[in-house]
DNA sequence: ATCCAGATGGTC
DNA sequence: ACCATCTGGATA
């Protein structure tokens, strides 16, 4: 079932747990390339100094503010995509970052939120378009158990103070494919081979 | 295992 | 002057 308009018209930090488990797809030259997603992050309103909205509706932020099930697509670094999708009632500019799939039958890597959007061909030109339209970018429920998610501080935003310890990235804990491995404190290292 | 420089160009 | 990243090379 592609998600509808008003799974995405709900509060972000909602939308991006339920995102967990979901099939990110695209419809391509070569049939439909899809990956399930593992991992989150929420990116909420212009006080959220981590989060594009935070100098107003500026060209880029601008789809950020519309309605939601749609496409928040931006160059990050000059070389890497990153792909959202945009949530909450128009006028609330809220976005979910999709940072990690199971690659499944996909030829690349998707643990990263650069590499998926080259796995899945995914460009600025993709930025604003409707993911419920099934035309060309949707994502979909394929009746999976729904997953409970881990959260953590967001990847990469440490230039954003407090709003970067705020555990607004989620993870599915089972995945193996995680843009970094799941850490916990204090945990003893594996001693190095001895002769 | 961890650390880090460099690539590269849009955005404010 | 930054920056929601990635890669390869150095180091231990």
């Amino acid at each position: 079932m592609i998600l509808p308009r008003a799974f995405y018209d709900r509060p972000c930090l909602t939308v991006a747990r339920q995102l967990l488990g979901k099939y990110l797809c695209i419809a391509g030259d070569e049939g439909v390339r899809a990956g399930r997603i593992v991992e989150t992050e929420a990116y909420i309103h212009e006080e959220d100094l981590a989060c594009h909205a935070r100098h107003g509706p500026t060209p880029r932020a601008r789809t950020l503010f519309g309605p939601p099930g749609h496409a928040y697509v931006f160059l990050v670094y000059g070389m890497h995509h990153c792909f959202n999708a945009v949530c909450e009632p128009q006028g609330s500019a809220a976005a979910v970052l999709i940072r990690a799939l199971e690659p499944g039958n996909l030829p690349l890597r998707t643990d990263g939120p650069g590499k998926l959007c080259r796995a899945l061909s995914i460009e600025r030109s993709d930025n604003g378009r409707d993911l419920t339209a099934g035309d060309r970018i949707w994502i979909e429920d394929r009746g999976e158990a729904r997953v409970i998610g881990l959260a953590t501080p967001r990847i990469g935003v440490d230039y954003a103070g407090e709003w970067a310890k705020k555990p607004w990235r989620f993870v599915d804990p089972k995945s193996r494919w995680l843009s970094r491995k799941i850490t916990f404190p204090n945990r003893p290292r594996r001693p190095p081979p001895s002769q």
